[in-house]
RNA sequence: GGAGAGAUGGCAGAGUGGUCGAAUGCGUCUGACUCGAAAUCAGAUUUACGGGCAACCGUAACGGGGGUUCGAAUCCCUCUCUCUCCGCCA
């Protein structure tokens, strides 16, 4: 969400990041809605002025014991009429908030323009590893050694399911807590959210209304599945006012993602790219508001370090304004390499969302010297998508014979276990 | 799931239809006193929106939403959350 006064002073900025994110909304209308709610607050402000004085008077009159009977019917009127124009009031707020809600936030001047073919690659780390013989896909890989499968998520639960078992289950876990382990010393606390959020706190981290498709909704209970932790992260000090001097304030949490994946029939249906549900571990960071280009490097980094302690090649992109999310003004996109694929394919994303989340959820952090609280910036960055980690080091550590290696710094986490082979697990 | 109680400013806590944005205490900030500090005294201390160059003015907010009324923190309805007791349960 967007400041209004911002959005009206500076028309023709907003129109042009509108335009670059290839958005639909309609901002003249938005203009206009914000323009027709302040007419009508400013008339009906006055009245209320009015009726207000009105009533300290009757109070006044009342305890002098005077008969205030024949004043009632005239202030009647003047309370019903106020009564008329709330309504008018609300019927517009409800119309411009439901378009408020529609414009994404401008994009960062350093963002390129234009969709996904525009994306820039920033650097690129790691090598390919040059294979003799013909790199076979993760889900072979994990089929062939017996520890993913695919066939009993589906008569489980179906399309887009998984499971995995023995050694390719506690791969799955090594990963978790590698990561975890490795973000904390960097601050990032370690936390355990809820699952099932409500409306309100898809709506606060930019999910609602424009993405409601694509969320899974426990319709009984109104409650929903988060798509990301950074749903439940962002809401963590939703309404709150941090001290001065008291961010950054860093979390990273471990979750299951749940994701409808509507609208991507027919899109990686082969292995574990594209799920309903898959485990990650997200960061997120509440930061003053002019640290926010800084920290969104440092995060990335923070993210990378995992992609460079596991050994597996990838390289970062920029996302230009069309491609970038919806609440964010620079997105930067890790990408790791797929040998089975000849590719780089996305494992994590890390946004700077600037003051979009916050002013969404009223947070802000006080000012040094008793100056006016300002809204905070927001980040999130996946620290990795656990489940795509899983596959890259499957293929990318895969040996001719059909085993595949574990990259050293996980061999602790898996009781010294060097290599996954057939028949282990 | 059943029965009951409650939700007020940074915190504690009064207020049960009329100058209540809200007593009082604590906290915080400023000033006085002091070499300095403590103690004491004086003052200040919410946010959002709108108008104005500004000083400032107006409106709204006592968990959320709705209602009654000329007027609601206060009465009514409803939702959410918290607490106590019972039941169930990892």
């Amino acid at each position: 969400m967007l400041d209004p006064k911002y959005v009206r002073e500076h028309e023709t900025e907003v129109r042009k990041a509108l335009a670059d994110c290839h958005s639909k909304v309609d901002l003249s209308l938005y203009l206009d809605l914000e323009r027709r709610r302040r007419d009508l607050m400013m008339s009906v402000d006055k009245r209320k002025a009015r009726l207000n004085q009105a009533s300290e008077e009757m109070a006044r009159m009342k305890k002098e014991g005077k008969d205030i009977t024949p004043y009632q019917a005239k202030l009647k009127e003047l309370s019903d009429e106020i009564k008329q124009m709330d309504g008018e009031i609300a019927a517009v707020e409800k119309d411009f908030r439901e378009i408020e809600l529609q414009v994404c936030n401008i994009p960062h001047s350093s963002v390129p323009v234009g969709g996904e073919e525009a994306n820039q690659e920033v650097r690129k780390v790691g090598e390919p590893a040059k294979f003799s013989f013909k790199p076979k896909s993760h889900d072979e890989l994990g089929v062939a050694l017996g520890i993913l499968d695919f066939e009993k998520a589906a008569k489980i639960s179906g399309a887009r399911f998984f499971t995995l078992s023995g050694l390719g289950a506690k791969l799955e876990r090594a990963l978790a807590n590698f990561m975890l382990d490795l973000h904390a010393p960097k601050g990032y606390k370690e936390m355990v959210v809820p699952h099932l959020v409500n409306y309100q706190s898809m709506e606060m981290s930019g999910q609602f209304p424009k993405f409601i498709e694509q969320a899974f909704a426990v319709e009984k209970d109104n409650f929903y599945l988060i798509p990301t932790a950074e749903v439940s992260l962002a809401n963590l000090h939703r309404g709150e006012t941090f001290a001065a001097g008291s961010l950054p304030r860093k979390y990273a949490a471990f979750t299951p993602c749940y994701r409808r994946e509507a609208g991507s029939y027919g899109k990686d249906t082969k292995g574990l790219i594209r799920l309903h549900q898959f485990n990650k571990v997200e960061l997120f960071q509440f930061v003053e508001p002019d640290k926010s280009m800084e920290a969104l490097e440092q995060l990335t980094a923070d993210a990378e370090e995992i992609l460079k302690k596991l050994g597996l090649p990838y390289r970062v992109v920029v996302l230009a304004t069309a491609d970038k999310s919806f609440a964010s003004i620079k997105t930067y996109d890790l990408e790791v390499w797929l040998p089975s694929q000849n590719q780089y394919r996305e494992i994590s994303s890390c946004s700077n969302c600037g003051d979009f989340q916050a002013r969404r959820g009223a947070i802000k952090v006080k000012k040094e010297g008793g100056a006016k609280p300002e809204l905070v910036h927001t980040l999130n960055g996946s620290g990795l998508a656990v489940g795509r980690t899983w596959l890259a080091i499957l293929e990318n550590y895969q040996q001719a014979d059909g085993t595949v290696a574990i990259p050293e710094v996980l061999q602790p986490y898996l009781g010294g276990l060097k290599t996954l082979t057939p028949g282990a697990a």
